[in-house]
DNA sequence: CTCGATCCCTGGACGC
DNA sequence: TGCGTCCAGGGATCGA
């Protein structure tokens, strides 16, 4: 599942194979992950590729001006976010091709740009100009780029569960199930804890071991579980280092407490309830009191419905 | 604003 | 061997 040292790998990757091809024409297979098909097929061919860049778990291929009559003059960009399946790298054109096949970009070299995606989780679009700028918008500060005081800023303002806080990408934009509880693990937060109550000592812990962990992840080239492979079609080696990701029922690199799973956040997380303690929950005092009391002032304690 | 539920999709694990 | 069932999970969307 590709998150930001994934993405970071594939990007640099693509970088180093691609920039200054340009692309002499596309074949499409299934569309139905692609935001604009009909505008892809029109506006790709004749481009250059200048560069590729990570923007959060998206690569921006960035493409020069078109000349071609009934196109976009401007430099523009192709979007690409590879969900949990999918693959994106340079093929020989004869390469036999793989399932699930549905981009093939044909560059000016011979081979093919191919991206692959069984699950189809994936997104692809073409877009310039203003559409870009909202587009990009959307999205939170890039971990690695954004200082201690933006970081515990945005974590404080919103009162959500760190986990769903972490994994939010209008809040921060790359971090993704792995290296949240990773982080979360080294910082030693529970992942359901509240982001608003957090102080700032530990905000900054885990301001601190996310960065270190992302920047270790992208120097071994991300985590390889199901099949992440990067666009040389090499695995990275991360997964290596997990501490308690798809670690359930074993025991805690720390303590040796028996590593759990909960779901937070809609989202599977590990972590290990001896170093992460659960935060305090206090929702149902209400209720007790105004049972004690005898009384139903609000008229909501019960569940039961009068009608 | 935030939550949970639901959907998208396929391959892999598992049970029989 | 071959079915059926369940599950993973990033993100969009919807109703509460």
């Amino acid at each position: 599942m590709p998150e930001l040292p994934e993405v970071e790998t594939v990007a640099r990757g693509l970088q180093r194979e691609i920039a200054g091809q340009k692309i002499l024409g596309i074949t499409l297979g299934k569309t139905d992950f692609i935001d604009n098909p009909e505008v892809i097929e029109r506006e790709l061919p004749g481009r250059t590729v200048l560069r590729v860049e990570r923007y959060g778990k998206f690569m921006l291929l960035r493409l020069s001006a078109n000349h071609a009559p009934n196109t976009n003059p401007e430099e523009s960009v192709l979007l690409v976010h590879l969900g949990m399946t999918g693959s994106l790298g340079p093929q020989a054109a004869a390469a036999p091709q793989r399932k699930h096949t549905h981009v093939i970009m044909h560059l000016s070299d011979g081979r093919e740009l191919r991206y692959v995606d069984p699950r189809r989780f994936g997104r692809m679009a073409y877009l310039a100009g203003e559409t870009l700028q909202r587009e990009l918008q959307r999205f939170g500060a890039d971990p690695l780029e954004a200082d201690l005081e933006e970081f515990i800023t945005r974590i404080q303002r919103r009162k959500s569960r760190i986990k769903a806080l972490l994994l939010d990408q209008s809040v921060l934009r790359g971090v993704g199930n792995i290296y949240a509880d990773e982080s979360l693990w080294k910082a030693k937060i529970h992942p359901a804890q509240l982001g608003s109550r957090l102080n700032r000592q530990q905000l900054k812990e885990l301001y601190g071991v996310l960065q270190a962990i992302l920047k270790k992840a992208i120097l071994l080239r991300g985590s390889s579980i199901s099949d992440f492979l990067d666009a040389d079609g090499e695995p990275g080696e991360y997964q290596q280092h997990h501490r308690v990701y798809g670690r359930e029922g074993k025991p805690c690199f720390r303590c040796k407490t028996t590593i759990k799973r909960i779901i937070v956040a809609g989202r599977s997380s590990y972590f290990c309830p001896n170093c992460q303690k659960a935060p305090r929950l206090r929702k149902r005092t209400r209720v007790k009191k105004l049972r004690k009391k005898g009384r139903n002032k609000t008229g909501r304690t019960s569940s039961r419905r009068s009608s």
